[in-house]
RNA sequence: GGGCCCGUGGCGGAACGGCAGACGCAGCGGACUUAAAAUCCGCUGCCGCGCGAGCGGCGUGUGGGUUCGAUUCCCACCGGGCCCA
């Protein structure tokens, strides 16, 4: 793609008296030009065209780095200076490791299909292509004034046909895949399955050694039949289902399209669940290994957390109860296995098939009179049914006549015992069964087995019923609880300190979770010990004034929150297994298993997670059930009822039946539309004309695809937004082939990093807003896998290194009527706020239109340079962090770079002041610490001290005569990523002296800093007395914990504190402080 | 309601077990100038004592804990933000 021609205005500067005196100072005048020069430079000469392998003066010995923006939205309204921030900062690393010896790929395209592009369209009557078209040119401009190293060449467009025609073709990779849960995954631990082709399925099919999903042998079944087989295992494939469907905008919305009233984000128009026919993905096939393979990436953390709560993994198991008297089985699904022995009931769904089959004649349970509460007591009854049976039918009368949501949220538990025992197979018990509204048909197996100890809904029903409460699991606190009850005294007398003791025990554990409970109790018990023999037995634990305080206050409170009287009281509190049925709510959270042994199993002790692993065990190898894994993860629908979006593929014969177009035919061009606006209806009823479907001469095809020239319907929904952007990052590696999506030596080089050791994931540094957390990050993996696993690409991970930018804020400020004014014209003053002479209110929030409060880079570059805006973003904190705009402070990154100019440049002449010399030993130390120092900032992607370190660099060159050359070099080199004209331009005048051809900066290599040399002779360090510095030291650098102690012991202040006291311990840390204990 | 992240001078931030406040903004003082701007040099957490070099106390949201030593690690609470319900 050609690049566009920067129109944009330059920065005029105003004259002035000290322009005439200082015609060479470095201001806004000359940063325009400087800028502009280079930028044409690096335009004219290529500077950032890279080479793929093969191509002609690729350095292939060279190792790579791709660095990666997250794929901009050309909006319409332009760039504010919170959207370069993550642009500014790629662009620093990118030249960082250039000049740090990398082959780098930096480049940047347009995600330029979607809903706002063809929204903006309807408003301004333009075809989208019009509007998309300048605002990526409006964008390019508006980047390439901030001095983005990008490869020009590299800027593709998920608009344009040859890169759509390659986004077809991956759809129809993923169409003609299916996913073999047999295989062996290429890569990553322990998962199974993976993508292969179609053509692999019918094979297995035809060897009759995968057996068909309808058990029909294959060779039996028709072509129909066939087709209908294999459509079933397509990891794309079209079916009908609930979406939400918002008739007014014409289209289906996906879930965050939605507000949480059921409306549209856009329009506000009513959204509807309605079942239709779509295409989805099948990325839960990927849900496992989308999972694991977290695990082996650099993401922050809370990102991989939010993916893992996507995907929402959930182990349970299947459990099967045996009913008494009958050969039926109540099968439940529970996610809580390590809480079956504390399944003291059941309850079925009413409408169960089972209730009928098993219910009793008589009220009885365990051979006893069942309780007057289980016989039907519920709203609308009389009671008094003579039978369980005439109860259930009552029952179910009322169940129905209530709402599914009715029925779950109703705050009154209501059931009826049904007459019949169910066993517990952990331990063998009977367990009465119910019938009861709050358990849906339609929901899991239709039955539960109820644990009201640990559940809220079956703690309500079974406090409603006056049903058995048992405590399965504690909380760590109140296991360790019952753990002392039980052996903190076991061959003594009970302590008359037992309180204390316990409120230790509980301090301990709680401050560590590595400590076990036989381990605190030790603790405590040779603290009772050490106290007992430094004073009168008996007593209260003595501790040190320092231990004392609340944490044991706390906990002592907490004991006598629960209410034990005594030491037995406590016991008896734990022991029963009644803790929960006493208490006012359940406990629903992990914990410790106690109460849980029988002579067939026991999960005591073992925390939630092992509990439950060894619960699963022991079902599955006792045959009464088996584990079971649930994923939240939905499969992703990938059609939209639009016009500016990728085209399917994909024809319909006149059956209806959908076929992939062969890759001869890519691309499937979007046609020409006059009306391209979706056909909007306010009946919620009808049907979706996508705008597509008006195109007539467009769907209406006749092809031959194998069996002669035939009708066809086109497919005319349009792909997702998310499509381009789920693999665009592979475009940007081979955007000029044409025979293939991308070649595959280019892959294994720029992904693959063939010449060092292999990567998990392609991408070096992927930098984006918390924003694409999910979806995004996920679609783009699971297309990532799909093609890795048919053999495509050579990296399981697209992005081995993620990181998220922060947000830049801004004051916005408000008038009394709470409407948002100009930021920029409101004025500070007597401690307020005013526009327009009317006090306003200042709040800070997101940079943006609405908030009024937009600071556009162009302003800031014609004002300052954007070198200055460059550095400004980059000072103004941590990348990953949301901060304040704030433009008086803009000043001092322009005044720093104004500094760096004086001091190499004769603000008269305009010539070099740099002198030969060598620098005095002082200054060669700091360009020695300032080299190390920056390199370690710039690897953590920690510009900020970055820029703080060369400004102290700066600081002391300016106290210098002149700079000396090594000087000079070292701070424009270490100036070259952050701030690139400047340098180009300081490079030119004071290294080239303005000799030759001009030459980029961009591949110099940047020096290395020799820590010896960067090493002081002498170094101060403090003295701390009990804790608090009371004296410095000088002593040679590298003097050796002896010495110093020597020297802090002999130091006259230090002394003069010690005076009679006894030193009683020293602690030494080398290089870095002393500490005297003295009392 | 659940999960995650964050609370440091007037402001943005640095240090992330070892001298709290690097660096920048703002502020104060000085030099240069007829003057101002620009520039250069210096001071600048709070409180107290001292004419003074200086000295002492307090201080990283609050309360505890661990440690010779905590802004940093642990627990609880308060406040703010994000994600999921």
């Amino acid at each position: 793609m050609s690049s566009v021609p920067s129109d944009s205005p330059r920065p005029q500067g105003t004259p002035s008296a000290q322009d005439a005196e200082f015609p060479h100072r470095y201001n806004a005048a000359l940063a325009g030009r400087i800028e502009a020069q280079w930028q044409d430079f690096w335009e004219t000469t290529g500077t950032f065209r890279t080479g793929n392998p093969g191509e002609p003066g690729f350095d292939s010995t060279r190792s790579k780095k791709y660095v990666l923006d997250m794929f901009p939205y050309p909006s319409g309204v332009g760039l504010h200076v919170g959207h370069p921030l993550g642009y500014i900062a790629t662009d620093i690393y990118a030249r960082y490791l250039r000049m740090a010896g990398h082959n780098v790929l930096h480049a940047m395209g347009f995600d330029a299909f979607g809903l706002p592009a063809e929204q903006y369209a309807v408003q301004t009557g333009q075809h989208p292509r019009i509007t998309t078209y300048n605002n990526i040119a409006t964008m390019k401009a508006q980047l390439r004034r901030l001095g983005l190293g990008h490869d020009p060449r590299r800027g593709v467009s998920t608009t344009d046909p040859e890169f759509y025609r390659w986004t077809q073709w991956i759809f129809l990779q993923i169409y003609n895949s299916w996913y073999d849960d047999a295989a062996d995954a290429p890569a990553g631990q322990g998962a199974r399955g993976k993508a292969r082709p179609i053509a692999d399925l019918v094979k297995l099919f035809e060897s009759g050694s995968k057996p068909t999903t309808t058990g029909k042998a294959w060779s039996a079944m028709s072509a129909a039949e066939r087709a209908d087989e294999i459509d079933r295992h397509r990891l794309a494939f079209s079916a009908e289902v609930p979406v939400n469907w918002c008739p007014m905008l014409g289209t289906v919305l996906a879930n965050e399209e939605v507000t949480a009233e059921g409306r549209s984000e856009r329009g506000n128009y009513p959204v509807y669940k309605r079942p239709l026919k779509q295409w989805i993905m099948r990325i839960t096939a990927y849900a496992d290994r989308l999972l694991r393979d977290l695990d082996q990436v650099d993401w922050p953390e809370p990102i991989k957390l939010m993916q893992r709560n996507w995907i929402g993994k959930s182990e349970g198991a299947q459990v099967e109860f045996a009913v008494q008297g009958s050969d039926e089985k109540i099968s439940v699904f529970t996610t809580r296995p390590d809480t079956l022995f504390g399944a003291t009931y059941m309850v079925l769904s009413p409408e169960h098939p089972l209730v009928d089959a098993i219910a009793g004649a008589r009220w009885d349970f365990d051979a006893k009179p069942a309780p007057a509460e289980w016989r039907g007591a519920f709203a609308g009854s009389a009671g008094g049914f003579a039978t369980p049976r005439d109860a259930v039918v009552a029952y179910r009368a009322y169940a129905q006549s209530k709402s599914d949501v009715a029925r779950t949220e109703a705050k009154e538990k209501t059931g009826v015992y049904i007459g019949a025992s169910a066993i517990n197979p952990v331990n063998g018990a009977p367990i009465p069964v119910f019938i009861a509204d709050y358990v849906l048909m339609g929901y899991g197996t239709g039955a539960i087995m109820a644990v009201p100890a640990h559940d809220t809904r079956d703690y309500e029903f079974a406090k409603a019923l006056k049903l058995p409460i048992r405590d399965v699991v504690y909380p760590r606190q109140f296991a360790a609880m019952k753990y002392f009850s039980e052996f903190a005294y076991q061959n003594a007398d009970i302590s008359p300190t037992w309180r204390d003791d316990l409120a230790d025990m509980l301090g301990i554990i709680t401050s560590d979770s590595s400590v076990t409970f036989a381990r605190a109790l030790e603790m405590v018990a040779a603290r009772r010990e050490s106290s007992r023999e430094s004073g009168i037995a008996g007593q209260a634990i003595e501790r040190p004034e320092s231990q004392r305080g609340s944490t044991r206050a706390v906990w002592l409170e907490t004991i006598d929150d629960l209410g034990v009287a005594n030491f037995h009281d406590l016991c008896h509190r734990f022991h029963g297994a009644h803790f929960y049925a006493d208490s006012d709510e359940p406990f629903t959270g992990p914990g410790i298993a106690l109460n849980s042994s029988s002579d067939r199993v026991s999960i005591d002790g073992l925390t939630t997670a092992d509990a439950k692993a060894a619960m699963i065990r022991w079902l599955e190898k006792s045959g009464v059930g088996r584990g079971t894994v649930n994923y939240k993860l939905r499969d992703w629908l990938f059609s939209r009822q639009r016009y500016w979006g990728e085209p399917f593929p994909i024809v319909y014969d006149d059956h209806g039946r959908a076929h992939g177009l062969p890759e001869s035919m890519l691309p499937v061009l979007l046609p020409e539309l006059e009306n391209f606006q979706p056909e909007s209806s306010d009946d919620p009823n009808a049907p979706p004309r996508p705008p597509l479907a008006r195109a007539k001469d467009w769907t209406r095809i006749t092809l031959d695809l194998g069996d002669g020239p035939r009708q066809y319907t086109r497919e005319t929904n349009t792909m997702p937004n998310w499509a381009g952007s789920c693999w665009y990052y592979l475009r940007y590696l081979d955007p000029e082939n044409h025979g293939q999506f991308i070649a595959p030596q280019v892959d294994r080089y720029w992904m693959g990093g063939i010449l060092d050791k292999p990567q998990f994931g392609g991408v070096d540094l992927y930098v984006g807003g918390v924003e694409h957390a999910v979806l995004h990050l996920l679609y783009a993996r699971f297309w990532h896998k799909v093609l890795f696993d048919l053999g495509h690409l050579s990296t399981p991970e697209p992005f081995q290194r993620l990181f998220n930018q922060g947000y830049i804020q801004a004051a916005a400020y408000t008038d009394d009527r709470g409407v948002y004014v100009e930021a920029s014209e409101v004025q500070e003053r007597d401690g307020g706020f005013f526009h327009q002479d009317k006090p306003v209110k200042r709040e800070y929030g997101k940079m943006g239109k609405s908030l009024k409060n937009a600071v556009t880079p162009d302003d800031i570059c014609s004002e300052y340079g954007c070198d200055t805006l460059r550095l400004y973003e980059m000072s103004m904190g941590p990348l990953e962090a949301s901060k304040p705009w704030n433009t008086r402070d803009i000043v001092g990154s322009y005044r720093f770079i104004q500094r760096v100019w004086r001091n190499l440049i004769d603000e008269q002449t305009g010539l070099s002041r740099v002198t030969d010399a060598a620098p005095d030993a002082a200054t060669r130390r700091l360009i020695h610490k300032t080299l190390i120092g920056v390199r370690k900032d710039m690897e953590s992607l920690g510009f900020n001290t970055a820029i703080s370190k060369l400004i102290e660099f700066n600081n002391h060159l300016s106290s210098l005569a002149a700079v000396p050359i090594e000087a000079a070099r070292a701070i424009i080199l270490l100036l070259g990523p952050m701030t690139p004209h400047v340098a180009e331009e300081l490079w030119w005048r004071v290294v080239q002296k303005q000799q030759g051809q001009r030459r980029s900066i961009a591949f110099e290599a940047l020096p290395v800093g020799d820590p010896a040399q960067a090493a002081d002779d002498t170094i101060e360090i403090p003295v701390q007395i009990n804790g608090k510095v009371r004296s410095k030291l000088t002593v040679p650098a590298g003097s050796d914990a002896k010495a110093i102690e020597a020297a802090a012991l002999a130091d006259e202040r230090v002394r003069e504190f010690v005076g009679a006291q006894t030193v009683k311990k020293v602690v030494v840390v080398p290089g870095r402080m002393v500490n005297l204990v003295i009392g």
